[in-house]
RNA sequence: GAGGGGGUAGCUCAGCCGGUAGAGCGCGGGACUGUGGAUCCCGAGGUCGCGGGUUCGAAUCCCGCCCCCCUCCCCA
């Protein structure tokens, strides 16, 4: 029998769930400030809801897609909450705008690596109804103030717009083969120019077409002011134009915290489904791709609704999240129980106080633990302590004769005694409720 | 799918010019009899990834397979 979990699945002890809860409430807290509420959808879907979806890789290689052995059907397990999201919308039409997050699990069948799995959780906010650059702006924004609540400092938010690339690649250029010049320019970071240059020969470009490419990519545009310079290379594109006009307006909304944000043409972003804007949330000071990724995709729900329903949204990668704060030192899993009060009896009458004190605790809400070992006193007082549980109360002959409680904080090493009656006041003083 | 590294106790690993297994940590218990995350003692736990070959004898040498990790690809 093979107990480890199949390649790129994984077990969480205690200690991981708790920092990994920790993570998720973080960015609940942060979705839920921009008036964004919680649905779920089912992990295993009709495959025909996916169908067409991703684009041709993700369905024929990297989807987890099985025939029910019962019904003769095919299903397939979530590739993303986004494309769930649409079809969620469109069974129900709540109104607009609807803005919802969804944090859950999802399946990849990719080879598994340094913060990469095949079973992953994804933090995923959408907004539906809204065309205009302010629903992306709000979640860039909401993006930016999540990445910092979480202790992030040194992260940048890429952004481009798919219409830009069509327009530059697709119409103005007349490139066939967009796809591959797309895969080429997207390694930009980690090949260099000489590098795209090597890969957009191999495609097959002419030197004329690779080195007007490598001109227009290489260009540093700011932000604010020469993003426009692109319009003025092409002054008749009107999908330029457009997408050019569309991150202006976002850039603008975003105020002060633009200075996250750096414009990337050679952001290109892998689902189909993607319309306009595209982004991506990159970490500056460690190796492990984005941590987010996001974009508009104007065109996708009306696959299942029939009419068209514009749509924006970004999905957080909870492990990359808390791979990379682990790495950064932001994080640390040394917590491994949320209990914070063991109780250590010292006789076995003692313990029958111990029992009637723990129930009093747990009815005033605190998280307690008691011996059910039998234990000695002195195990359970390493028990305690091994758990990293902050207080423990100690109740042995004294403690019945005089009716008074000694209560130990482990990380002072502060002793204080409590009159049993006062016990609850004294506790909720030291652990905030 | 391609390349690289590796599979020995729950974990991290040592042992590998062949003589059927060790350490540290962890785990369980005890001494210490009340404020000690201490110290000391004892103990449990291993088909040395799987199968075959060479050999008197294989964790160690040879062959095949499986699995894990890293990189490429792609992405969160």
């Amino acid at each position: 029998m093979r107990l480890k979990p199949p390649s790129g699945f994984r077990d969480f002890e205690p200690r991981d769930m708790i920092l990994r809860k920790r993570v998720i409430s973080t960015l609940e807290n942060i979705f839920l400030r921009y008036g964004f509420d919680p649905i779920e959808t089912p992990v295993i879907e009709h495959w025909e809801v996916f169908e067409g979806k991703y684009g041709e890789e993700a369905e024929t290689k990297l989807m987890y897609r099985f025939k029910d052995p019962w019904s003769d059907k095919w299903f397939a397990l979530r590739f993303d909450l986004t494309v769930p999201m649409a079809r969620f919308f469109s069974l129900k039409r709540p109104s607009l705008p609807f803005k919802r997050y969804h944090i859950g699990r999802v399946w990849r069948h990719e080879r598994p690596q340094k913060g990469r799995y095949r079973e992953f959780w994804q933090a995923d906010v959408d907004t539906v109804g809204s065309p205009y650059p302010e629903a992306d702006a709000e979640l860039l924004d909401l993006s930016i103030n999540a990445m910092l609540k979480l202790g992030f400092r040194n992260f940048v938010i890429k952004l481009n717009d798919r219409r830009v690339l069509k327009g530059i690649f697709e119409e103005e250029l007349a490139l066939s083969n967009v796809i591959e010049v797309y895969r080429a320019i997207d390694k930009l970071d980690k090949i260099g120019y000489e590098g795209v240059k090597t890969e957009l020969r191999k495609i097959g470009l002419n030197e004329e077409t690779v080195n007007k490419l490598l001109e227009i990519i290489s260009k540093e545009y700011d932000v604010e002011k020469n993003i426009i310079d692109l319009v003025d290379q092409f002054p008749k594109n009107k999908n330029v134009r457009d997408g050019i006009n569309h991150l202006s307006s976002i850039i603008e909304y975003l105020g002060s915290n633009k200075k996250y944000v750096t414009f990337s043409l050679n952001l290109v972003r892998g689902l189909d489904y993607y319309t306009g804007p595209v982004w991506e949330i990159i970490l500056k000071d460690i190796q492990i791709g984005s941590v987010a990724g996001g974009g508009r995709y104007d065109n996708l729900i009306e696959k299942y609704a029939g009419a068209s329903y514009p749509a924006t949204g970004i999905s957080f990668g909870v492990e990359r999240l808390i791979d990379a704060g682990k790495q950064l030192g932001l994080f640390k899993t040394e917590k491994s129980t949320f209990t914070e009060i063991y109780i250590i009896s010292m006789t076995p009458k003692a313990y029958k106080m111990a029992w009637s004190i723990a129930r009093e605790l747990r009815d005033n809400g605190f998280f307690v633990q008691i011996d059910l070992m039998r234990r000695s006193e002195r195990k359970q007082r390493e028990y305690a302590s091994k758990k990293g549980i902050p207080l423990t109360i100690i109740i042995g002959e004294k403690e019945l004769s005089t009716n008074e409680i000694t209560i130990y904080l482990r990380e002072t090493g502060e002793r204080i005694t409590a009159k049993r009656k006062e016990l609850i006041n004294v506790l909720k003083a030291r652990i905030k409720k």
